[in-house]
DNA sequence: TGTACATCAGTGAACGCGCGTTCACTGATGTAC
DNA sequence: TGTACATCAGTGAACGCGCGTTCACTGATGTAC
């Protein structure tokens, strides 16, 4: 049954008419009609009310997400939104645990890409960075915003975080293993690696005007510099 | 004249208590009164705004800040904001303006404050890290936030900008010119390390749980990496 | 096999609120004559 | 010196809007008897 030959649309667009007054409003862009969710898979709708938050993120529209708005992405009333969530930090919760699994399994998987230490260190900084650049605005959404108080970041986003942190240390440790890094602490050389990764993303989709310098020379810069990477000896 | 005892604080009172019934819900804050600028000095009115929507954001309540909030907190009614600006965007910008300067200065001071050149360059970063701990609600709103379009940068915030990343730039190339240092590109190296400090500066705030290296142990290691400062040879 | 009932997956209308913006106004102070 | 007027620095009431939240409901689907 489409929107458009329902009987209930018919009715819609009727009483609309009438209250809107002779001259006629607008109408607003018609919701695509959503056919409800078969008994027993009504928690789909949550996964649904998560995608269309992150639908809104990736289209620029992050301040804009309100309850209503989701709802009106999700193409469900309102109140619908109470059956999967206590409200729109909950959501929001939702969205910043599913995005930042997804960088952090980015990064580790870059990590375990080559057999080379210093290669693997370059390549799961750049899998950073490159997941800033793709999606500039989920990654300003985990780490521009404060995380809602009651985001209920779960064991499983905890863990994921621990991998990919775990990544860069191991990396430099590996790379002092092979006699190719100086670092005296990996794990604090780390920090400050990562200091400077979310640093130049932050900075580098913020200030577009800045005179960056080009390509990946920012990049290696950090990675050699605060791995303290020391030349081959070959 | 005083709140209590003026003739027109007594008319409200009565008017509100009538509007409420006879239950009376709870009074609002008394606004304290304001004495209006005399003829001539209404400009003042300006910098009052700007400095009401300081006052809220260093009290945490920067996502709150509205056009009727920054009204209540300058204690004016709303309409009398648009003498003075056309928006809250156009109040955000001054405020942004404002921080800007203040945190450039500091940077600039810093790093004319000692002759050796690598004390310079520690100097200058060190009070860099030093706003963003003091005022971490100014710089998360400098550096988290986007700009309003139409947050009309002028050009003094401009030039003071340009003038601290340039003591930035200028303390890597002092440090070389004195072989403390092994850049092959300050300018290059400045970047670098602007985003390790914007980096840590932000993290460190947000995520308050992270097992952080104690003191200035992430900065010293951004500064020198960063910086390729050489052992001093004496 | 039929049928009453329970459950599920939502909806529509309504509420009170704070918001941005407009409009006509107020009351003090300076100024021209 | 007096007085009418202009200007300045704001105010108060009102509007329409989108918001979060509540409530009673709807209509399809499964289930017990």
């Amino acid at each position: 049954v489409s929107y458009s030959t329902s009987p209930n649309a018919c009715k819609l667009i009727d009483v609309r008419t009438i209250a809107n007054g002779p001259q006629g409003r607008e109408r607003p862009p018609a919701p695509r009609p959503r056919t409800r969710n078969a008994r027993g898979e009504g928690g789909r709708l949550r996964e649904e009310i998560v995608h269309a938050a992150i639908r809104m993120v990736d289209a620029g529209r992050a301040e804009a997400i309100t309850l209503r708005a989701v709802a009106r992405e999700a193409g469900i009333s309102a109140p619908s939104i109470y059956d999967h969530f206590a409200g729109v930090e909950q959501i929001l919760g939702a969205v910043i645990g599913e995005c930042f699994l997804e960088l952090n399994e980015e990064v580790v998987a870059a990590g375990q890409s080559a057999s080379d230490p210093v290669q693997r260190l370059h390549a799961g900084c750049e899998a950073y960075l490159r997941f800033a650049r793709r999606r500039p605005e989920r990654y300003a959404l985990l780490f521009r915003r404060e995380w809602p108080a009651d985001a209920d970041i779960g064991e499983q986003e905890k863990a994921s975080a621990d991998a990919a942190f775990d990544t860069l240390v191991q990396s430099i440790a590996d790379c002092v293993r092979a006699g190719r890094s100086d670092s005296d602490d990996p794990f604090a050389d780390a920090v400050a690696l990562w200091s400077g990764l979310h640093g130049y993303a932050s900075l580098r989709t913020m200030h577009e005007g800045f005179p960056w310098p080009p390509g990946q020379e920012t990049v290696r810069r950090l990675v050699e510099n605060l791995g303290r990477i020391r030349a081959a000896q070959d």
